[in-house]
RNA sequence: GGGCGUUUAGCUCAGUGGUUAGAGCGCUACAUUCACAUUGUAGAAGUCGCUGGUUCGAAUCCAGCAACGCCCACCA
C-alpha cells in the first residue's frame, strides 16, 4: 500500500482518536476483558491534575498531558491494568473572580446585584462552557484518559465526599472554628490560606514617631494607621537603651480616645531595625498577635473587612486605610511627634488571584489543626501504628522522610520539608459563593455538622470551602470514596502523581494530609514534578506580554505529535523550559521524516511475506542488535522518567542511523534477489518496533503507520501492542 | 534573612573520573528527477563561569568566589 507523500496530522488525529475511544482501551476494565491487560500485573493508576474551569488550556497543561500520556501509554503497553482519570476543578476563587469581572465589564453589576442564586447560575454556565472547551483540547492532545470515569470537584459525588471529609475531620477534632488573624483580601472579600498570599516588592515609607511627648521611646512603622490598635510597645530584653522602661504603662491619645500602652520585652524584636522598638498591634499582625498572646495583651480591631477604619478610631471611622494614613501622618506632624520619614523597600503581601494588598484581620473562621494530636484508627503509614496518636504535620513529614512517597526530582523533598516545618493551621473557610458551602448549621448557639439540616429552623454557614480542600481528596474522591468501591481497592494509593512544582504546597501536600487523615494511607507512591513552559526568551507566557503560544494553534499547524515532542525533548524534570514555534516546526519535520521512512519501507516490501523467516546475514544481525541496544536504552530512560532522553534517542536513531545509514545501505541489497528477503525482514521489524517505542511520544503518526504495516499479526490498535523490549 | 537551583558551540540543551567534549536549531559550501527540499553530504564554531584542591587523569569529585534564576520568611 502506498502512503501519501506528506504526513497529514489532521486526518490521522481525527480518525485515530475516534478509533481509540471506540475501542474502549482507555478503560482498564475493557483491557482486562479483551486480554489487552494482564490482571496479574501490578496496576498503574494516575489522576489528571484537574484543570481549572476558568477558561482554556495553555502550554503548561499541554506539557502535562504529553508527559502523563507518555507514562500511561507506556504502562498500558507493558500490559498493566492502567487507569488515568480525567476531571476538572471548580477553582472557587479563580472562577468566581473571573465571572465577577465579566459581569462588571459587560453589565456594570456586582454579584450582590444578582444575589447568590442568580450569580451562581451564571458561574455554573461559565464553568460548563470552560469545561467543554477544556475537554475538547485534552482530546486534541491525544490524551488516553478513561472518559467513563470523568469527575468534577463540584459534581454530586465529589461534593458528598467533601462534606463527608469535613464531618469526619470535625469529629476527630481536627477541624475547628476560631477567631484568629487571617489573610483578608478586601477585593475578594474573603480569607486566603497562607500559601495563597504572594509577596511583591514595593517602596514604602517608614515613619518613625512617638505615641506622645511623654513616651520616651519612638517606634517605626509602615502602617501608622494601625497604631490605634496598639496595646503595647515591645523591645528586646537585652536592649540596654530601653531596659529601664520595661513594665511601664503609658496612657496615650492619638486623636481617637485614650489607649493604654504597656512596655514589654520580647525576644522576637529586632533591636537593629528602626528604633529597636515595635508598636504591637495584635489585631492586625500575625507576629504581634503572637507577642500579645505571650504577654496577655488585649486586641483592638481598627480596620474592617472593607479595608476601612472601624468605629473605634473616632474621627477616622469609615475612611479607607490609605486616606486614614495620610490624615494621621499629618496629625503626627502637627503634634510634633513625627521624627523621621524614610523610603524603604518592602515586601508587601498581596492576594495571589487579584494582586490586592492583604489586610491581616481577626476573624471567626474554620481551620484545620495541623499540630493537634488525634488517633489514626487504620494506618498503612510506616512508623504510625493503627490506633496510635499522631498529628497531621507528623504524618505529612513521615511519609516523605521514610520514602513511602518519593518526590522527583529529589531536590523538591527539601522544599517540601521546609514548608512542613513552618506550617501553621490551614484556614479553609472562604467568604465567596462559588464552591462547597460549609456543611455546618447553627441554631441558638448550637452547632450541627452535616450535609443536611436536622430540621428547618437551622441556618447554614454562608461560607464556602477552600477549593484545595476538595481537590485534596482527588485521588480517592474520584475512585468513589467514602464508599468502599472496587475502584478504590484496586487503584488506591495511585501509582504516580505528575504535576507542576508550583502546586507542591497547594495541592500535593494537601493530598498527603487529607489522604493520610481520612484513609490512613498515602495518596500516591511517587510524585514527579515538571516545570513551567516559558517563551523562547525564558519569560513567562502571559496575555499582557503577548507571548502566548496556544496549544491548539500549534496542533493545527504542526500536529499534536510534533507539539508533544516539542514539550518533551530538551526539558529536564522539574526545571522550566523554553518553547518557540520553531521548535514545534522542527518536530513536525521529524514526524514527516518518520512518515517517509515508512513510505520507503512499505514501497520496498509489497512482495514481503510476513510469515517467512529468511536467513539473516551478519550485517543484518548487527543492525538488529544496534536497534535492540537503542530500544533498551529508551526503555531505561522511560523507567527513570527521563523522557527527554528517551525521545531524543529515538529521534537520533531513526533519523541518523536508520534513515541515513540503514536505508541507504539497503537500497542495493533490496535490488539483489539473494539479499532482498532478509533485508525486508530487517526493515519491517525495526520499523514495527520503532513505531511501538515511539507510540507513547507520538501516538497519532505511529498509529497511522502501524495500521499500514505488513505484519503477520496485528492488534486493533498499536495502543495495546506489547512493549517490544524488556530490560 | 534562610533555602534551592543554574552556569558546556550564536541559541536550546545532553554528557556524574578515562582516548581528539556531543546533539538539535541556526550558519557556510556543495548535491538533488532516487522514501522525504519538511532532503542529503561536508564544514566552521567551545581556555566546559572563575580560583584553588583531590587524582596517573577532572566538564564530571571537594572547597571558596561570582553572575543569573526560583522558592520560603509579616525587619515592624
Amino acid at each position: 500500500m502506498e502512503l501519501p507523500k506528506h504526513y497529514n496530522p489532521e486526518e490521522s488525529e481525527e480518525k485515530y482518536y475516534k478509533l481509540w475511544e471506540k475501542s474502549g482501551f482507555f478503560n482498564p476494565d475493557v483491557c482486562k476483558e479483551k486480554g489487552a491487560a494482564d490482571p496479574s500485573k501490578e496496576v498503574f493508576s494516575l489522576v489528571l491534575p484537574p484543570p481549572n474551569v476558568t477558561g482554556t488550556l495553555h502550554m503548561g497543561h499541554a506539557a502535562m498531558l504529553a508527559i502523563e500520556d507518555i507514562i500511561v501509554r507506556y504502562a498500558r503497553m507493558q500490559g498493566r491494568p492502567t487507569l488515568w482519570i480525567p476531571g476538572t476543578d471548580h477553582a472557587a476563587i479563580a472562577t468566581q473572580s473571573k465571572v465577577e469581572r465579566q459581569l462588571y465589564e459587560q453589565e456594570q453589576k456586582t454579584r450582590h446585584d444578582l444575589g447568590r442564586e442568580e450569580f451562581l447560575k451564571r458561574v455554573r454556565e461559565f464553568a460548563q462552557g470552560s469545561h467543554d472547551t477544556i475537554i475538547h483540547q485534552i482530546k486534541k492532545m491525544g490524551a488516553s484518559l478513561d472518559w467513563s470515569r470523568q469527575a468534577y470537584t463540584l459534581d454530586e459525588q465529589r461534593s458528598s465526599a467533601t462534606y463527608a471529609a469535613f464531618k469526619r475531620m470535625y469529629e476527630l477534632g481536627l477541624i475547628y472554628r476560631g477567631n484568629r488573624i487571617v489573610n483578608w483580601c478586601p477585593r475578594c472579600s474573603s480569607t486566603l490560606a497562607d500559601d495563597e498570599v504572594e509577596y511583591k516588592e514595593t517602596n514604602a515609607v517608614l515613619y518613625t514617631f512617638r505615641y506622645a511627648k511623654d513616651v520616651p521611646i519612638a517606634i517605626s512603622t509602615t502602617r501608622p494607621e494601625t497604631k490605634f490598635g496598639d496595646t503595647a510597645l515591645a523591645v528586646h530584653p537585652e536592649d540596654k537603651r530601653y531596659r529601664e522602661y520595661s513594665g511601664k504603662v503609658y496612657t496615650i491619645n492619638l486623636g481617637a480616645g485614650d489607649q493604654e500602652i504597656r512596655v514589654i520585652a520580647d525576644e522576637s524584636v529586632d533591636s537593629e531595625f528602626g528604633t529597636g522598638a515595635l508598636g504591637v498591634t495584635p489585631a492586625h499582625s500575625q507576629i504581634d498577635a503572637e507577642i500579645a498572646q505571650r504577654h496577655n495583651l488585649p486586641s483592638l480591631q481598627v480596620i474592617n473587612e472593607k479595608g476601612e477604619m472601624t468605629e473605634r478610631t473616632g474621627p477616622y471611622a469609615g475612611l479607607p486605610v490609605k486616606e486614614a494614613r495620610k490624615r494621621f501622618v499629618a496629625w503626627l506632624k502637627e503634634q510634633g511627634l513625627l521624627e523621621r520619614e524614610q523610603q524603604i523597600p518592602q515586601n508587601i503581601s498581596v492576594c495571589y488571584r487579584c494582586g490586592t494588598p492583604i489586610e491581616p484581620l481577626p476573624s471567626l473562621q474554620w481551620f484545620i489543626a495541623v499540630n493537634k494530636e488525634f488517633v489514626l484508627k487504620h494506618s498503612q503509614i510506616t512508623g504510625i501504628a493503627s490506633g496510635s496518636q499522631t498529628t497531621l504535620k507528623e504524618l505529612m513529614r513521615k511519609v516523605v522522610a521514610q520514602k513511602q512517597i518519593t518526590i522527583l526530582p529529589e531536590q523538591f523533598e527539601k522544599t517540601y520539608f521546609h514548608w512542613i516545618d513552618n506550617l501553621r493551621d490551614w484556614c479553609i473557610s472562604r467568604q465567596i459563593w462559588f464552591g462547597h458551602q460549609i456543611p455546618v448549621w447553627y441554631k441558638n448557639g448550637e452547632i450541627f455538622v452535616g450535609e443536611k439540616a436536622p430540621s428547618p429552623e437551622w441556618r447554614r454557614d454562608p461560607d464556602t470551602l477552600d477549593t484545595w480542600f476538595s481537590s485534596g481528596l482527588w485521588t480517592f474522591s474520584t475512585l468513589g470514596w467514602p464508599k468502599d468501591t472496587d475502584d478504590l481497592k484496586t487503584y488506591h494509593p495511585t501509582t504516580l502523581l505528575e504535576t507542576g512544582y508550583d502546586i507542591l504546597f497547594f495541592w500535593v501536600a494537601r493530598m498527603i494530609l487529607l489522604s493520610g487523615c481520612l484513609l490512613g494511607d498515602i495518596p500516591f507512591k511517587t510524585v514527579y514534578l515538571h516545570g513551567l513552559v516559558r517563551d523562547e526568551k525564558g519569560k513567562k507566557m502571559s496575555k499582557s506580554l503577548g507571548n502566548v503560544i496556544d496549544p491548539l494553534d500549534m496542533i493545527s499547524k504542526y500536529g499534536a505529535d510534533a507539539t508533544r515532542l516539542s514539550l518533551i525533548v530538551g526539558v529536564a524534570p522539574g526545571s522550566d523550559s523554553k518553547l518557540s514555534e520553531n521548535k514545534v516546526r522542527g518536530y513536525k519535520y521529524f514526524t514527516n521524516k518518520l512518515w517517509n521512512i515508512s513510505r520507503f519501507v512499505l514501497m520496498q516490501t509489497e512482495d514481503y511475506d510476513p510469515k517467512a523467516t529468511p536467513q539473516l546475514s551478519r550485517e543484518d544481525e548487527k543492525i538488529l542488535q544496534e536497534f535492540r541496544a537503542m530500544a533498551q536504552e529508551v526503555t531505561r530512560h522511560i523507567e527513570g522518567y527521563r523522557f527527554y532522553l528517551a525521545a531524543d534517542s529515538l529521534y537520533q536513531y531513526l533519523w541518523h542511523t536508520f534513515a541515513d545509514k540503514v536505508l541507504e545501505d539497503s537500497k542495493p541489497l533490496l535490488k539483489d534477489s539473494a539479499t532482498r528477503a532478509a533485508r525486508q525482514y530487517v526493515l519491517v521489524s525495526i520499523l514495527a518496533d520503532s513505531v511501538k517505542l515511539l507510540h507513547p511520544f507520538t501516538p497519532f503518526v505511529t498509529e497511522a503507520i502501524y495500521q499500514n504495516l505488513p505484519l503477520a499479526e496485528k492488534k486493533e490498535t498499536i495502543m495495546i501492542e506489547p512493549w517490544p523490549v524488556s530490560i
